[in-house]
Formats: structure tokens, C-alpha cells, sequence
RNA sequence: GCAGCAGUAGCUCAGUUGGUUAGAGCACUAGUUUGUGGAACUAGGGGUCGGUGGUUCGAAUCCACCCUGCUGUACCA
């Protein structure tokens, strides 16, 4: 009989998908909890929508095509489209366009969330992250928009940035727009590849920028990027108007006048910051990292923004006849995780559990008992879960990260005075029962 | 998507112009020590050489296609 050949499951994962380990969640978790802490203070309220939507909910139309538009990760489920959210924001003004009568207006809501997207992944950048993202429904006020910058700096600094390592840049959708009114474009396409072009000067410099508002650029690998073919005279008046070292529109010039009132001063007039391209109304901001980022084999990646946001008047509109404008923004959380553990200086403390080594299993008993008054005085022990090596079982205890083992032997036993090893020092004593809690207290 | 580079043990890598049974360090397992981790010594396990097909007496090595990773670029609502 011939053998079939077995062919294992693969172990690998679908790209841009990554699992995450204790240290990467716990400096998360970091993050999170200022978040909220922060939250509760601005008086935003929490929410959670599902991962799913039906495609068209969240701004995934499909004319003729047999599947949503590349980006999403989508399925058909009784001849409805489902994506999975690519973001926070259009669930949310899903949300308020099928609650309106009820909410408060202004709605403040605040959400955390993983959400997808089927596009290139990058250095801390997946398929699969998750968002943090606040917005203010049913307001004109500046002052929203405002507050959200004020906001975010401090959740930043809560997580320990300083002033120096991050930027909040702000600029307006409106400043762009008058400037295409200006040089008389008119073709969308045209239009389109001009902003965008325009989006990526803080990674091609002017140069860059100019070639892609130009002809076309070719970049380090030798690829070629068409451009948007504007005349040289377009393209100087455009340069002009983005040396621009403060704004004239109206809603920024209110919005810096805010600042000020905040005394809110970390963030930068650029108005060649652009977003995305789609909703975005008015003011739009971004949020910056200001130092290196690298990768793990040394390298300073271009790590780009770490969140944004603006304004986006029409979004809720859509929907039907309720009229919301509003404002909002979001932070990639994974991203700030890459960026803030590559500051040495950032280590989170987290407790491992005591080890209490088992010597017999028929003292179970004794064990069990020294483990409860352990864990009643909240310190993290565990029993080791079989009969090994005293070798085997210390190996283990190091290996998890252990401060401490309890050795509970027959003799120790017999005197109630359990041996307690300091993992680090290598230091044992003997302690009487009712000790043992402080003695553990000392080491960890 | 496009372009460049890469893929050999869990990890980092070596492997001569194609030639027996594919190597090293670290990690892992067992022992030196039946009550002692982080050091040392000894022994051991572990590989569809990214995949599939082709060329060849013979392929990790040459060819084609595919997959995956990295970097850049595009897209990012």
C-alpha cells in the first residue's frame, strides 16, 4: 500500500494579518485606558456598532461590478453585499442617520475598534487594526473642532509623548479648493491626481511633489507615477500658495483664535495636508509623529501620520433628510503601539506570577492553601500544574519571567514554614506562614 | 496593483563551477545533579532546502510560473 503523502494545514497567516503578543496588548491596553479616562472628561460617550454593514451602509456602492470596490473585504450573504468596516466614521453616521430622533444633538460619541482593509500592508501598518475614533454629530461649531486637537494632545502626552515628539497639523479642504477655482481646473481626474499629489510632500519634498504635478515621477525602484500634467505657471501658483506660513480662511483663523483661548499650542498651519479625498468638508487635521520610527532591523521607515481627522458636513446627509454636520478623529492604535515601543525609555511593568513548586502531589492541599492566602492579598501565584523536576519547574518559573518560588516540601511542610527563592537574587529564606505575604511583597 | 531585493532547522545564517546521507551558532529535549532556574559540559531530536512543473544520469544550486516577506511606489473612502 503506498503512503499518502500528508499535507499539513499551513501555519502561515493571510497577509497583512498578525497576531499579537502579551507585550504589544499591554502597552495597548495602556493606551486605551487613557483614552477613556481622557473621554470621560470631554463627556464623549461610548459605543460599539458591528464589524459587519451592509456595503452600501457604509459607503460601498457597486455599480456593475460582482464585488465591492477593492479595499474592503466583503461577501455576498443573500444577495446583499456585507463589508467589514474599513473605519469607524461611516458606521457612526449610520448610526445617527438611523437614530437621529433620539440622540442628543450635539451627539459626542466616542468608539474603540478593530477595522479592515484590504490594501498594501507596512511597517505597523495591517490589514486588521484597530481604531480609536471621536466625533461631534450635529454641530457647526468650531469650537468642536478645536477641542478635538486639544484632545488628542492629550492622550498623546498621557501615553507619554512630550511637546517635541508630536504635531498636530491643521489646514482647511477649503484652501484647496479655492486655489483649483484659482488656476481654473476643471477636469476631476485631473483634480484628483493634483491632491493627492499634494498630499505627499512630507514624504517626496517639493521636487517629488512638483514632478507629480508635472509629467510624472519615477521613484527609487524605477517605477513610473503619472502626474497630473499641470503647466509650469499652475504649478508655481500652487507652490506659492503653499509656502503659506499661516492660513486666511475663515474657519482656521476661528479655530487658531480657539487655540489660543485653550493656550493650545503644538500644531502647524500646513496646507498641504490633505486626508482622505472623499467626505472631508472643511478643517482637516493630522497628527504626526516627530521622531524616527524604525523597523526591526535598524532602518528609519517612513511611518507617516498616526491619525487625523476633519470635518465632513455631509456625511450623515446621504442618508436621507437629517442634516448633520459634523467633525471627528481617529487614532490607529497599532500604530502608536509600534511607534511608542521603540522609545527604550518605555516599558510597561507587569506582574508575573509567584511559582509554587510541587514537591507531592498528595500536598495539593498544603499548596492550595499557601496559594490562596497569596492570591486573597492580590499577588499573582500560580501551582505548578504537575509532579516535575524541581530542575524542570524552576526552569519554568524563570522562564515566564517569575520573581519568586515557594518551595513547600515535606520538612517545610512538617514546620508550616514554606522556603520562599527570589528569582532574581537567587537569595531563599524561610518564612513562617503569616510572613509570607510580605516577604513576597518586598521582591516583586 | 507596479517595481527592486529576498526565501535553507523555531531564530540568525553557511552551503564552492549542479555530485554521496544538507551544515553551524542560538533555541529545544535528556543527562552530568532523584530538592534548585539564569553558567558550563555531554548526548539527542528537529529540514516537503517557500510551492509546483521542467532541464539533467543527478537540482538547495539551472529555467518557468506561483506563493510569501522586505523596501519603494500607487490606492487608502
Amino acid at each position: 500500500m503506498k503512503k499518502e503523502k500528508k499535507i499539513n494545514p499551513s501555519k502561515e497567516l493571510p497577509l497583512g494579518f498578525v497576531d499579537r503578543q502579551e507585550k504589544e496588548l499591554l502597552v495597548r491596553d495602556f493606551i486605551i485606558s487613557n483614552i477613556k479616562e481622557v473621554m470621560i472628561k470631554y463627556g464623549f460617550q461610548y459605543l460599539e456598532t458591528p464589524s459587519f454593514e451592509y456595503s452600501d451602509s457604509i459607503g460601498k456602492f457597486l455599480p456593475d461590478k460582482d464585488r465591492p470596490d477593492e479595499g474592503v473585504f466583503s461577501f455576498r450573504d443573500d444577495n446583499k453585499w456585507l463589508s467589514l468596516r474599513y473605519d469607524l466614521t461611516a458606521p457612526l453616521a449610520r448610526y445617527v442617520a438611523k437614530n437621529f430622533l433620539e440622540i442628543p444633538k450635539p451627539f459626542k460619541r466616542y468608539q474603540l475598534g478593530t477595522v479592515w482593509r484590504n490594501e498594501k500592508p507596512g511597517p505597523g501598518r495591517f490589514r486588521e487594526f484597530l481604531q480609536f475614533d471621536a466625533d461631534y454629530v450635529g454641530t457647526k461649531s468650531l469650537q468642536a473642532d478645536a477641542e478635538l486637537c486639544v484632545m488628542i494632545s492629550e492622550i498623546l502626552e498621557k501615553c507619554g509623548l512630550t511637546k517635541s515628539e508630536y504635531i498636530v497639523k491643521i489646514s482647511s479642504r477649503k484652501i484647496t479648493e479655492e486655489l483649483f477655482k484659482k488656476i481654473n481646473i476643471n477636469d476631476s481626474q485631473q483634480k484628483l491626481t493634483a491632491l493627492r499629489a499634494l498630499d505627499k510632500i512630507d514624504r517626496l519634498g517639493w521636487n517629488g511633489v512638483k514632478e507629480l504635478l508635472g509629467s510624472g515621477r519615477k521613484d527609487k525602484s524605477g517605477d513610473f507615477t503619472k502626474g497630473a500634467n499641470l503647466k509650469p505657471k499652475d504649478i508655481e501658483t500652487i507652490e506659492e500658495a503653499l509656502k503659506k506660513k499661516s492660513p486666511e480662511t475663515e474657519d482656521l483663523l476661528e479655530i487658531l483664535k480657539i487655540f489660543k483661548d485653550y493656550n493650545f499650542n503644538n500644531f502647524e498651519f500646513d496646507p498641504s495636508i490633505i486626508r482622505g479625498l472623499e467626505y472631508y468638508t472643511g478643517a482637516i487635521f493630522e497628527v504626526n509623529l516627530k521622531f524616527d520610527v524604525t523597523n526591526d532591523k535598524g532602518q528609519v521607515i517612513q511611518f507617516g501620520s498616526i491619525g487625523g481627522g476633519g470635518r465632513y458636513d455631509n456625511l450623515v446627509n446621504n442618508f436621507g433628510n437629517y442634516d448633520a454636520p459634523a467633525t471627528g478623529i481617529s487614532i490607529g492604535l497599532d500604530r502608536l503601539v509600534y511607534a511608542l515601543m521603540q522609545k527604550t525609555e518605555f516599558k510597561i511593568k507587569q506582574s508575573k506570577p509567584i511559582v509554587i513548586c510541587v514537591f507531592d502531589k498528595n500536598s495539593m492541599k498544603d499548596y492550595i492553601a499557601i496559594q490562596t492566602i497569596i492570591r486573597k492579598a492580590g499577588i499573582s501565584v500560580e501551582i505548578y500544574p504537575s509532579e516535575s523536576k524541581l530542575k524542570k519547574q524552576m526552569e519554568y518559573a524563570n522562564k515566564i519571567n517569575s520573581p519568586a518560588v515557594i518551595l513547600y516540601g515535606e520538612n517545610e511542610i512538617k514546620s508550616s514554614k514554606p522556603t520562599l527563592r527570589n528569582l532574581r537574587s537567587g537569595k531563599e529564606q524561610s518564612i513562617e506562614i503569616k510572613e509570607l505575604v510580605n516577604e513576597i511583597k518586598k521582591i516583586i
